[in-house]
DNA sequence: CGTGTTGTCAAACACCGTTCGAGAGACTCG
DNA sequence: CGAGTCTCTCGAACGGTGTTTGACAACACG
């Protein structure tokens, strides 16, 4: 190539690009910020679900590049972590009433797995996690200023706390599978439930005669009514340890 | 563990197996077997935990590749099914004593998460499963025998099973990951823990003065304690509903 | 003998989380 | 005005993953 020829006709600078090679659009894409990545996260965790969660769709999701997302997150479990934080500040607190604690406890037990099944898959997150920041300190305080006026003990008040979430995270958790592990068989969940139930009640009489009564007992009642009763035997359990009689 | 420990009650020997559990075929003489299967997967998991189980991994302990274990499992998912199931098979339940039983479901409490604990990460197979084989029936009428005789609601009992799987499976879950998740930052989790008090004393006296006086308490106690709480206080609960005077 | 049936497995498929290194763009300093 | 540095992006690649496919071997039965 002659590169000292004069060529002023081959002088491209100031032309535009042609289209087809524009690299990207400059900014049509918002920038990509912690808090940008974490709300791609939580959407595309809320449409396809925990599977279809990667690092690669969150990136899509974006408009971006799988790769560009680490350089503002460690790890897929810190995003994940991030998500879970985020979704747990949903929750609201009502000013805490002693008179009515065990209906306060109650309600946000029912609060706490309602958000945990809004937003799909996130009790998947939940388990083994604890909120690590502000939350976990209001929520704390939240309990004492509504526990200890009943005279239950602080060692057990602080104990409920973890109790408490890993008993919401589990429910919650169990729920989101919604019964895919139960159909080891091709059957759908609820044939194959009767088909238990049936081998229940085909036990030996001798040996099983309470299981044979209780088959249809034990998956009874839909979520909500096995949800309560755990709440409630906490609850009970918990009013064993208050020294100031119910209200 | 002591196998040979007489336990008449918990014989499955001559139950019929449950239809959805019937092998495909008895197999003649096969080196590869669903036994051997579940056997190697289980080694495996013992020796390289959750993330080292991988199909080909448990082919290779097994002297074959891994596309032949589909031969004779679904999936991966129908294999860690069996394997949580054999882990439960090592469960020992005692003859059910109605005028001890809160000390009997302390116990078996307590032997549920050593089982868990004792073979590596199998707590977090367990999450959201549940026997389905005779294993079930036979806890299921041990509760019973255990707990009718104290006046306690069948519906109370029914769901109890739930509850009690749900909590030591989700508290021994929760240890198996051992604070891995803790370690957000480069910390090893009891520094990282040590945050995170100091964090609490940190905070505006006239808002939080209960959390920044509990902080401590709230992290303090060895997991054996944290698990005696929660299941001293299902049994406190479960205590509101006997009609029969303890003993 | 042929013809199934049962069991094995290498290769391939479509993903995954994560790392690397080249680069673009913006800022600061001499 | 460079030159240098720092922040940020991302294509490509690495070493895995669960699962499917199709070819193939060994045996059973008529």
């Amino acid at each position: 190539m002659a590169a000292d020829t004069p060529q002023p006709w081959r002088d491209i600078e100031g032309l535009p690009e042609p289209p087809w090679r524009v690299a990207r659009k400059p900014s049509s894409r918002a920038p990509l910020t912690r808090q940008a990545i974490v709300d791609a996260a939580l959407r595309v965790l809320d449409s396809d679900g925990m599977d279809g969660l990667s690092m690669r769709r969150v990136g899509e999701e974006l408009g971006a590049g799988a790769a560009s997302i680490y350089w503002h997150v460690r790890n897929k479990d810190e995003l994940l972590q991030l998500v879970f934080e985020r979704v747990m500040e949903e929750a609201e607190l009502p000013p805490p009433d002693p008179s009515r604690w065990q209906e306060q406890l109650g309600t946000l037990a029912v609060q706490m797995r309602a958000i945990l099944n809004r937003h799909r898959d996130v009790a998947r997150i939940s388990l083994g996690r604890a909120p690590t920041g502000p939350t976990v300190a209001v929520f704390t305080e939240w309990m004492f200023t509504l526990l200890k006026p009943v005279g239950i003990p602080d060692k057990v008040i602080a104990y409920l706390g973890d109790l408490f979430g890993l008993y919401v995270g589990a429910f919650a958790f169990e729920e989101s599978l919604g019964g895919e592990v139960l159909d080891i068989q091709g059957q759908p969940p609820e044939q194959f439930l009767e088909m238990i139930k049936d081998y229940m009640r085909s036990l030996p009489e001798d040996r099983f005669p309470y299981t044979r009564q209780a088959a249809d007992l034990i998956f009874a009642g839909d979520r909500d009514d096995r949800y309560a009763f755990g709440v409630d035997l906490m609850i009970r359990g918990l009013q064993t340890f208050a020294t100031e009689p119910p209200a």
